[in-house]
DNA sequence: GGGCCGCTGTAATCCAGCGCACAGCTCTCG
DNA sequence: CGAGAGCTGTGCGCTGGATTACAGCGGCCC
């Protein structure tokens, strides 16, 4: 079982599981790109494997290049001027991010730190305009994502100044059970902390502790260590609205 | 001038002061298109007269239209299930929305409504896509247009939960002035509201008020009912980071 | 001109959540 | 196997902002 601890790297040798390709083409933005398209796209990009803790990348630096997860789990994190962090989202396998480099080639919005040792595909802006030139359904994808990240963005800014903790924590909850969670987004048991949710909800640590704990005595979460369980999720999603 | 009350439709003959096309050609996105293809985009676009009050599109909507604003100012509004309202931007001439439309077609993720008489030119989604596709220039600078939007979000979500009140409020003065101000952006004087500013800092009109008494006491801003004044501009910066 | 409506300005009360501090637990590594 | 680090769980005082209420004021409309 995977429970490295936070912050401390850890070499993790190259060497996919399972052929590039393979995983490539379960990622919605590229199996647009059929076959030969994939072929073409994996001897253009790199895979590579990251260990629990790196910066993929830095915010504020230059980068051209679109990542893609191929496995693992990373989080995108915004830094204040103060050194307040954000955490923006978490991002499993068939996400993506980079997505702004590709757009305006500007520098990097947010940082991207790996959560559970990831494996990455990544291409370059020039590769992946090009690819896009021969693939126009890529190029149509590639805007459906962009649609759903600007959406998203959205939704958070507005959940941010209308919902209390409780209803942050619930849509939070919600959220990271349907992506990365198992038996039907309904546990959640990956290597993020309290910490971590204190940051994508915008709240101190202890106050995520202590909204959690009210969320499992009225039944409707059970805590066990690191791992959640959603018991009701009628209730939580009620609680997310309001 | 125009001190019509917020809320109260009016309504606003049709004709326009200037020629579309020379509006159309100061606005970023379009200027990308050349004397003939704006030519075309007037010919295939609607440009409309909305009189305060009036709600452009409606959030949850089906729609495939771009907006233009050619003059005049509207507001970007998210309205969450209990009807909390929060104002995402105020738009004034140059500025689009309805970006999301033309990416995936699906629903309006917000509404926007006019807060000063407003002169609006739109394209639908094929006629915008058989545009770029004769003018690549266009989809470029469509693309540089969602990058600085996907940006802003960002910046957004993330103001919304380091910085306190004090701070989004002097955030959202530079930012509206820079827009829409005069006087080389220090004097604001748009009919907006105390509330509207509430909405776009997320908290409540008193609390707002109390604000720009501080920043008026401490001589950071002058307030003349509705005309607000920035004398520190430096100052106001150093807020809206810490 | 008079009444009305909406916006600004301000005061009083209340409470959610923060900051801080500390105890207990578990996993890791030497 | 012992030490240490990092995370979870919890108590306490405090403050910023919400809520509510109300007075003053200026356009707007009849």
């Amino acid at each position: 079982m995977e429970r490295r601890v936070n912050g401390v790297p850890e070499i993790v040798p190259p060497g996919p599981a399972r052929p590039i390709d393979e995983k490539l083409a379960e990622i919605p933005l590229f199996a647009a790109l059929g076959r030969d398209g994939l072929e073409t796209a994996v001897a253009a990009g790199l895979a590579r494997r990251y260990g629990a803790g790196q910066i993929i990348v830095h915010q504020g630096d230059p980068g051209d290049r679109l990542f893609a997860v191929l496995e693992g789990l990373v989080k995108v994190v915004l830094t204040t001027a103060q050194g307040d962090v954000v955490v923006l989202d978490m991002l499993g396998p068939g996400e993506t991010f980079g997505e702004l480099s590709v757009l305006d080639g500007g520098p990097r919005s947010a940082s991207v730190i790996v959560v559970e040792t990831a494996w990455l595909f990544s291409v370059s802006r020039p590769q992946l305009l090009a690819l896009m030139r021969d693939h126009p359904a890529l190029a149509d994808e590639f805007l459906r994502v962009l649609g759903a990240l600007v959406r998203r963005l959205t939704e958070r800014a507005a959940d941010m100044v209308s919902l209390d903790l409780g209803g942050r924590l619930a849509k939070a909850l919600l959220h990271l059970a349907a992506k990365h969670g198992e038996s039907g987004g309904k546990v959640i048991d990956r290597a993020f902390t309290q910490s971590d949710l204190a940051a994508m909800v915008g709240a101190s640590r202890p106050a995520v502790n202590r909204a959690l704990a009210v969320l499992a005595a009225r039944n409707i979460i059970s805590i066990n260590g690191r791992t959640i369980v959603l018991k009701n999720i009628a209730e939580l999603h009620r609680r997310s609205v309001r």
